[in-house]
DNA sequence: TATAATTAGTTGTTATAACAACAGTTTTTA
DNA sequence: TAAAAACTGTTGTTATAACAACTAATTATA
């Protein structure tokens, strides 16, 4: 079996090359994608714990942890501890991360569009079906 | 826009599971998914160049040469200096290296089925062909 | 043919991914 | 209610991803 018929292979290979296109969407603002990926979490809801915050972009705790400290190194974001459950962060945006919406958003939709170009919007709701099948068949391993 | 309306995000989300997912095929025999990729080339076809792995891995050059470090290491390949062009370095497999693949090969074919299970081999195809129109939409930024 | 440009691979740096082990806090349960 | 179990987040480790800067070898060109 040759390595571009594994599933596996070209979504990886996709995966980098979107990667690295909205990560040049977000260049010019000093955020990397997987900072852009935590924003547009908290630009609609803010107060999360770091554990929802890592279900929702569906990464590991341990990294969203260190992701969350850069981006409170950087000004973007701020920590406090829960009242009710001292174990908990809540993470709010600061000033600076929330007027980050505004300029970030628009680039980030163009991006979008231009993903998707010359698909009709069937074609792209049976590829949102079929990668979530093969999301569902792959998440349990 | 809401985070899981991004393609890429989806696509990220699928991409670390089937990764996952694979790893946990390669664990057994202590090899990592990138070094399964290098291997299904070069189980292929031996005396490629690091450049040309790259490229049928769609990783970079840098990071190619640390993985065949790793590998080479680890007793799973051997590198040769090109004789005509001596930049080159030619990449060979060990007998360590070639006795993996019956190993390995036949729980990697398992994977794919599991991995598709439940699609049409139409709905495969459809799959590979949106797939490929969103990596060529965003290939060249 | 001497110099410039290109090519192949390496090294250094910053960031993410996954996993194991850990500390402190809260909840269960015996 | 005291001990055990579960939960939240952190630290340490190994590996990959991307990019810039670099060395050495080869090819182009003036």
């Amino acid at each position: 079996m040759k390595l571009d018929e594994y599933i596996g292979v070209i979504v990886k290979r996709t995966d980098l090359k979107l990667n690295n296109y909205y990560q040049k969407v977000c260049n010019p603002y000093n955020i990397t994608i997987d900072q852009w990926m935590i924003f547009v979490v908290l630009w609609e809801e803010e107060g999360l714990t770091q554990n929802e915050l890592a279900e929702r972009t569906y990464k590991d705790k341990t990294n969203i942890a260190r992701m969350l400290f850069l981006m409170e190194e950087r000004g973007f974001i701020h920590r406090e501890t829960d009242k009710k459950d001292r174990r908990s962060l809540r993470v709010y945006l600061t000033e600076k991360g929330r007027l980050l919406k505004d300029e970030v958003l628009p680039p980030s939709i163009e991006a979008y569009e231009k993903t998707i170009a010359g698909l009709t919007e069937e074609e792209v709701n049976q590829f949102r079906r079929t990668l979530n099948i093969i999301y569902e068949n792959v998440k349990n391993f």
